[in-house]
DNA sequence: GCGACAG
DNA sequence: ATCTTGTCGC
């Protein structure tokens, strides 16, 4: 089985054949113990650069207090490709798994999870390779179909792709666009969408996720390069 | 064949 | 994702 490190030698073709193997990996099961911490995990990088900042911010659940931040400098040779997502930020991310010390009782990744044309988003990609309870919260859609978004902050509606529910559109905050929540490996949508409502803040962004872009960020601008790239 | 297409 | 100022709506 290829590793995370390994990624960059995929082709396309390659990497989608390793998603099929993956795929049956995933365990939708009902998370088994309440959680006590959340993870946010981001990557964040300049344009026209390889250079990755990767991050992992744990909050405690549901305070959403930050307890630690871990991150890591690196490089993402994968190129962006719709569908192919967690071969270009899994590896860095998987380096900052690693190295926390304190693990979180669930991540939430920063994209899809079950809501994948191959049932493979990042989410339950990560989340069946490090063998932890995993969701993905997306801020835009890959693959499936929703009656109209949710007004009203908490609710949601069904996302379907092929007859089947994969995720649901939450509205986290009024008059804004909704998320697009599904259940990464290890828990239930049902389960996901539970956490995330208890994640919502001041902002559309859940904690975890927001907390996490900032880090990323953060580390990026005191590594000083924001402006003209090399 | 054409359009869609997480970050 | 990143680059960027103003600007429209609540």
């Amino acid at each position: 089985m290829v590793a995370p490190d390994q990624y960059d030698t995929l082709t396309p073709t390659e990497a989608i054949a390793l998603q099929q193997e993956l795929r049956h990996q995933v365990q939708l099961t009902p998370l088994e113990h309440p959680i006590r911490t959340i993870g946010g995990a981001d990557i964040s990088f300049n344009k026209h650069s390889e250079t990755v900042y990767a991050g992992i911010v744990v909050l405690s659940f549901p305070d959403m207090k930050v307890l630690h931040r871990e991150s890591i400098v690196g490089k993402a040779t994968f190129p962006y490709v719709p569908g192919l997502l967690s071969f270009r930020e899994i590896p860095t991310l998987m380096q900052v798994w690693n190295q926390l010390e304190q693990k979180p009782d669930v991540l939430m990744l920063d994209g899809h999870g079950q809501a994948h044309p191959r049932r493979l988003g990042i989410a339950s990609h990560f989340g069946a390779v490090a063998g932890i309870p995993t969701l993905g919260c997306g801020k835009s859609l890959l693959v499936g179909k929703h009656d109209a978004p949710p007004q009203t902050p908490g609710d949601a509606v069904p996302l379907i792709h092929k007859d089947e529910t994969i995720g649901a559109v939450l509205c986290t905050k009024a008059k804004c666009n909704p998320v697009y929540v599904s259940a990464g490996h290890l828990m239930t949508l049902r389960n996901a969408v539970a956490i995330v409502r208890k994640c919502m803040g001041k902002y559309r962004i859940p904690e975890p996720t927001r907390r996490a872009h900032e880090w990323v960020n953060e580390v990026r601008l005191a590594h000083g390069e924001s402006k003209v790239p090399e």
